[in-house]
DNA sequence: GAACGTAAATAATAATTATTGTAAAAAAAA
DNA sequence: TTTTTTTTACAATAATTATTATTTACGTTC
C-alpha cells in the first residue's frame, strides 16, 4: 500500500485518503466491484466521501494504469486493481465470475501470433474471455 | 434471411417486419452497431419503428442466441449477428476495431485447456480480446 | 372468407440507472 | 497568503428499462 503512495507521487498525484481507500477497496476484493460497490465500501471508513469522487478517482487510476476497467455485458463498469495481464472467466449470462492467471498461455498466444503475422496492428496484449457454464 | 424466419419460428417467435429488419441491419454490418445505430438504419425502411422495439428485439435475439452482445469499454452495448466463435480486435482505448476469425486458434486453445483441466466449470467458449496499437 | 377473441408484439412515453459535467468548498502545497 | 489540486454537492446527460395502451397476427367459429 505504501507502494501506491510512491506510485501516486511518481505520477504527480497526491496520496489523499480517498485515493488510498478506493485503491484498498479494489485491492482487497477479487470481485471486480462497480463504482457503486466501491463507494459503499469506502463510505464505511470515510462517510463523507462522494460518489463523484469514486468515479473521478477510478478514472484517474485507469488513466495512470493503476487500475483496469473490466468489460462486462451488463454495461456497468467494473474495476480491477490487478493490472498485470490476466484473463477473465465469465458466466454464460455474460457476468464475470473469476480471474484466471496463466503465463504459459500468454506465451503460447504471442508465439502463435508472431508466426502468423496477420495483423496490420501491433499486438499490445491478448486477453481471454473464457465463457463457462456454471455447474450446480 | 429465410433462415432467420425458420429460426424464429422454431423458437416460437413471430417473424415480424421489425425483427427481420433489425436482423438484416446487423447482418449487413460488420461494425457492431449500437441500438441507436440499428434504430437509424431500420427507421429508413420502417419510419414508424420505435427505439424501444429495437431494444426489445435485440434483447430477444440475444436471449435466443441469434445475436451476441459485444463488450465495449465505453459502456454502450454493441451487437453482432455473427454468433459463431470469433475474436475481437480492440484499440488501446478499448474501442472495438474489427473481427478476427481463426479456427486454428480455437483448436489451439481448446487443446491447451483440455490438457490443463484447471477449471471447476465447463468451458463453453473462449473469445479473445486482442488489444492493438493503431499505427498511423 | 368474414367476424371475433386471445395472445404476442409494437409504440409512445415515463422512469431509472450509470455516468459525466460544473461550480463551489476544502485541503494541500508553494 | 496565494495558488493549485482535490473533493463535494448537485445538475445534466445518455443509455437503457419499465409501463401501458395500441396494434398486429393468429386461431376459432360461423
Amino acid at each position: 500500500m505504501n507502494n501506491l503512495k510512491e506510485k501516486l507521487a511518481s505520477k504527480g498525484l497526491k496520496a489523499t485518503a480517498q485515493r488510498l481507500y478506493v485503491y484498498e477497496a479494489l485491492f482487497n476484493s477479487r470481485e471486480h466491484p462497480t463504482a457503486e460497490e466501491v463507494f459503499r465500501k469506502v463510505s464505511k471508513v470515510l462517510p463523507s466521501v462522494s460518489l463523484s469522487t469514486i468515479y473521478n478517482t477510478l478514472e484517474t487510476f485507469v488513466e495512470h494504469n493503476l487500475v483496469n476497467k473490466v468489460l462486462s455485458e451488463s454495461g456497468t463498469a467494473r474495476y480491477d486493481a490487478f493490472v498485470e495481464t490476466h484473463h477473465h472467466i465469465y458466466s454464460e449470462k455474460g457476468e464475470i465470475i473469476a480471474d484466471y492467471y496463466d503465463d504459459g498461455l500468454a506465451e503460447l498466444l504471442l508465439s502463435y501470433f508472431s508466426k502468423k503475422k496477420i495483423f496490420d496492428y501491433e499486438i499490445k496484449e491478448v486477453r481471454l474471455q473464457i465463457i463457462c457454464s456454471t455447474k450446480e
